[in-house]
DNA sequence: CCAAAAGTGTTTTAGCTACACCCATGA
DNA sequence: TCATGGGTGTAGCTAAAACACTTTTGG
């Protein structure tokens, strides 16, 4: 009944990358269930929340300085569905102490966080049998009220668009002023002017060009661009 | 040991208030001490956390539709000064148990509220010995990291004035465009040129007009407004 | 009639948008 | 040389800001 953990306090997490032209969320799976959550975890007694989470993102993730941001802490009774972990448990052979920890109603702490798809290479983690990227448009049906969570990350997430330099953490180091409009346009969900949006970028300021690349394509070669 | 709370959760509000051209703030103080907080309390086992920040509130102010706003969850463990619990106990004569939950390690939600002064009048709740209005401006020393998480809700009722109808729960149901100037000049902390304001107020389109009151003043009498 | 504060018209400025033109490149 | 996509100049629109003139009121 005793544990290294905080009872009653959960914390999960939206990773967004963005590849391909979609935007993905890491999503994983418990084993042995048909159950897809959000990754997260706890916190330790001797443990800030904030390092909590960031440890837990380094596991998943093996990334060390991810963009990371709290936006809601989630509380309602709703939430509270005891069958579920029960099921999980159950399903890997972990036998049921009464008055489990694990089995009590849980506040969860959300954040997401913005990261380069192309750097990481996803790890389940502990009763979990896989990790992984889905588009943002074809998740899976999910439990509790993940879905939900990840509703209110977007839409912050989209709030934030216009106040922090969302595309430094989700794309490469060098990328093309359309790679930028593309990742916008993606998370908006809505198309922007070419001519508008390059400008508006280079006069906040904080972008760098570089020299070409060679494009491959039949047209004009693109500056490269880097954040700051 | 058993209570009926959740261990480790708590909730603080910041209540913001405007009187007499001051932003003020809900602070109470504990009995026989000199500790000074924020409003805050415990969330019952089987009880929403917004549902017990909104009773919580109802206590305090006797209002029961508040605009109510959660904006961060304050989890580091620089919060956890156990003593500070003890001298409180201690001073008002409650023995102290062993691993009392009391004693535990808390996170904190935290809310700002928006009401109108003048319709509240403000109560103690158990253990303070007052729950009074403070000049922004001029607050006393408060305990653990309250001041923080009143800088941190100043912050985002500034970025939330441009959004939402911040006037509406500050001020009276009638006010003219001046009083509605002050208040921001108040929660901005800078003057705003009058023309323009009481334009971009009308341009909102969510004040009405009303007939003119008599100011009294030796002045053209100004006109009341109200929201919606 | 004067001072004070309110309401409003006018001009200027800044930023965003859309359009269009030119440029560089590979096929 | 042509199709494709990238960079940028320009004109039009809109919103915000600053200024100043007029109006109303109590003293």
């Amino acid at each position: 009944m005793k544990s290294d953990f905080l009872k009653h306090i959960a914390y999960d997490s939206v990773v967004f990358g963005y590849s391909d032209g979609q935007l993905k969320v890491l999503i994983m799976k418990y084993m042995n269930t048909n159950l897809y959550a959000l990754p997260g975890g706890f916190v330790k007694m001797k443990e800030n929340l904030n390092d909590a989470v960031v440890k837990g993102l380094k596991e998943r993730t093996g990334l060390n300085n991810i963009f990371l941001e709290q936006f809601y802490t989630f509380g309602d009774l709703k939430r509270y569905k005891p069958e579920i972990m029960e099921t999980i448990l159950k399903a890997n052979g972990i036998k049921l102490r009464r008055n489990d920890w694990m089995m009590d109603r849980f506040i969860s702490i959300a954040y997401y966080a913005l990261i380069n798809f192309h750097e990481v290479d996803p790890k389940p983690g502990f009763l979990s049998e896989s990790c992984d990227w889905y588009d943002i448009n074809k998740l899976p049906k999910l439990m509790l009220d993940h879905k939900m969570i990840i509703t209110k990350a977007l839409q912050t997430l989209r709030e934030s668009l216009g106040k922090k330099p969302v595309g430094k953490n989700l794309l490469p180091k060098f990328f093309t002023m359309n790679d930028l409009q593309k990742t916008y346009e993606v998370i908006l969900g809505e198309k922007m002017h070419r001519g508008t949006f390059q400008r508006k970028m280079l006069n906040m300021g904080i972008l760098v060009r570089h020299e070409k690349k060679f494009s491959g394509g039949a047209h004009k070669a693109p500056y490269l661009y880097s954040f700051d």
